[in-house]
DNA sequence: CCTTGCACCTCTAGTTACTAGAGAGATTAC
DNA sequence: GTAATCTCTCTAGTAACTAGAGGTGCAAGG
């Protein structure tokens, strides 16, 4: 049995991340020491490990979520595992291209920013006045979602 | 003198949005009618358009004060204007490289996953066990930064 | 046996950039 | 005049944690 600090170490996720996955109900309510301390076992630290895998690999915990209650039914078909990964394949293409697009308009305005003075920067002109970039993306109507 | 509705319409940024700018201090606190509601003039739309643009381009809100500020200060050079771009393209560009890796990886998942049952499911193995992939980011200490 | 010091406990609040909703007042259109 | 639409403030919620306060458990050294 392993205390919460151990349990961080082993599975590579931090001590205050493990607890909060228990009160959202991703991890169970792990048992207790007689001093109240949480101990955990092996089924414990491998359902830590898939979720840090899963998380690296950018899946949202709702989707961990259904990833986990999938696999604790192994004789069911996958094709709900495979529509999860599919999905999260999707939102990754989707955030690359969106990424791309940026980086391009972000090139174009610091090569033609002279070096000189505010007045004269493209970076704040084309901020400014959108008409001045290339935007094919102009007018999208929700705003960006590249946060991080 | 624009409402804050029409304010809306020609920027294009929500209602709750603009209120909320104004809240933290990125707009100015707008005048107000004899009814209490805020009317908005040619600068406040303009400033509005630029947040709008430099979102667009996903610069997070503290890296756009900073470029209001200089744009408030036209004769100062656009070195620091430069830097922030600069920064931006940066994190632009680190978050492609993640997600091309995750995209990779992702893919590697499904092509495996034979479409039969869970319990030969490639892709709830290698999120339980990542030594079953090809992980060049494997143990990359933190984990992911790929939100959206 | 006692103390030192680290690990653990709970709880609250903060992060980013908004979005949603309640309940009430203002304006506009007919 | 009244109905519809806008606007107001305020609170709370989102994702996925992180940070901090204030208090307890436990193992080892002296």
């Amino acid at each position: 049995m392993l205390t919460i600090g151990k349990l961080s170490d082993a599975a590579g996720v931090k001590v205050p991340t493990i607890r909060y996955y228990e009160e959202i109900g991703l991890l169970p309510e792990a048992e207790r020491s007689a001093g109240n301390q949480r101990l955990y076992g092996q089924k414990a630290q491998e359902r830590l490990t898939f979720i840090r895998h899963a998380r690296e690999l950018g899946f949202p915990l709702d989707a961990i979520r259904d990833l986990l209650s999938l696999s604790d039914r192994p004789d069911q078909s996958c094709a709900a595992a495979d529509a999860i990964a599919s999905a999260q394949l999707a939102a990754v293409e989707a955030r690359i291209a969106r990424l791309v697009a940026l980086k391009a308009e972000l090139e174009r305005m610091l090569v033609q920013c002279a070096g000189g003075v505010i007045a004269d920067c493209r970076v704040i002109e084309v901020l400014g006045d959108h008409a001045k970039c290339h935007a094919d993306h102009a007018h999208a109507g929700h705003l960006i979602e590249v946060a991080g």
